[in-house]
DNA sequence: CGAAGAATTGAGGTTAATCAACGAGGGTGG
DNA sequence: CCACCCTCGTTGATTAACCTCAATTCTTCG
């Protein structure tokens, strides 16, 4: 997929600022004003909200060329947490939205987050346990579609725990531990230790989730 | 919430023509190629997508000022079927993307769509069922938010069959008809036939929602 | 070594899905 | 006009999936 600019060389260049983050830090937090909009250059991002009740949806994982920070109204309806140490390009939102050409591009960045939450809508309400795994495990070799497309077997890192995922996945940690033992006795997955690399065996990945989705 | 432009008097209106659907129809299908990019002017319409073993899962349903038909590559990536009938403007999809101008407004409706898709997604992942149809009837009394706000009462009309419903919510339509009975049980909502209006006790619904939301 | 955080696994409970029957309009054709 | 059918909604009984609670292991870090 294409990735517009919103980089160096545009005009708008001059609004942006770089910034780093340790892993785990709080980039921005739910209801905050929104001040930036931010890019990802690299490392990755969780993009999340709360109930109040305490509740959490994550809805998006963002890797580099990622942008989060966008709302209709002046605060973040989300928080964002960094899942690595990671280095972004935050644009001034105010100057931002006066930049047609900074829009133009923010739309189509924003159509490409779109049809991804859309994928996200149909995981949420309409797949199993362990569909839902199978498909973050298919997110997770991501772009790799490219490099893996004659491969038999990839090898990913998870870089989020099991809570995480289950809040991403709409499901509880426990149930998303024993997707990943499932997938693991079926010979899908294999690991050693659960923050080590993980492989995975893509054919039977595909004939688990060709026919279904 | 502000509602850019898009619309005639722009320098793209002479991109845009006015189309007419009858209830019920389909707009546009899934995996079609993308000519066009469509806003509403009147009327409701449903988006939705279908996995292949006929599950359907339903995005989001738009009123006047709703666009749809977005798409970052070159195919519509879900359906959108007439709820009511409905006028639009389309707006010629190759044209339209030239003009950063129209981009610009573009993205300003995307920004909201994004929003109401992550409430949907903390819908769909975190909900219990009767949380899922409560919400779904906040957003059916929606920007009446205004005009009820100092009412006790809202009628809305239910324009979705149950299994739409359903397929929007993330449920099946027997575990929908029952949230809505014992709504009704419990004097949140009333109706005499399900075509019919519906009333809402906007006490009793924000009492039961305020909590958790 | 002990404590804390994360993952795994098991047992049991709850929610929502599934299967099934029935009733209420609305349309069509005899 | 009425009988029939078809769609839609409601409700009940049962099942299955997932959640909750709980115990245990493993790893890391002080």
């Amino acid at each position: 997929m294409l990735q517009p600019s919103l980089s160096v060389g545009s005009p708008i260049a001059g609004l942006a600022r770089a910034l780093d983050f340790p892993s785990r830090a709080t980039i921005v937090d739910e209801g905050e004003p929104a001040r930036a909009i931010y890019r990802i250059v690299s490392g990755h991002v969780m993009v999340s909200r709360f109930l109040p009740d305490g509740r959490r949806q994550i809805f998006e994982v963002l890797g580099p060329g990622g942008v989060f920070g966008v709302t209709p109204n002046g605060h973040h309806d989300s928080a964002a947490e960094a899942l690595t140490e990671v280095r972004l390009m935050a644009f001034d939102r105010q100057a931002a939205e006066r930049s047609s050409e900074f829009n133009a591009a923010l739309a189509d960045l924003l159509k490409a987050q779109l049809c991804a939450l859309h994928d996200h809508a149909v995981l949420l309400g309409r797949k199993s346990a362990v569909e839902r795994v199978m498909s973050y495990i298919e997110d997770l070799i991501g772009v790799a579609d490219a490099q893996h497309a004659d491969d038999d077997v990839a090898i990913v890192r998870v870089l989020m725990t099991r809570s995480e995922i289950a809040d991403y996945l709409g499901l509880t940690l426990e149930t998303v531990s024993r997707a990943f033992s499932q997938l693991k006795r079926e010979g899908v997955i294999g690991y050693e230790r659960h923050d080590g690399p993980m492989t995975v065996d893509l054919k039977r990945l595909k004939r688990l989730t060709g026919r279904n989705l």
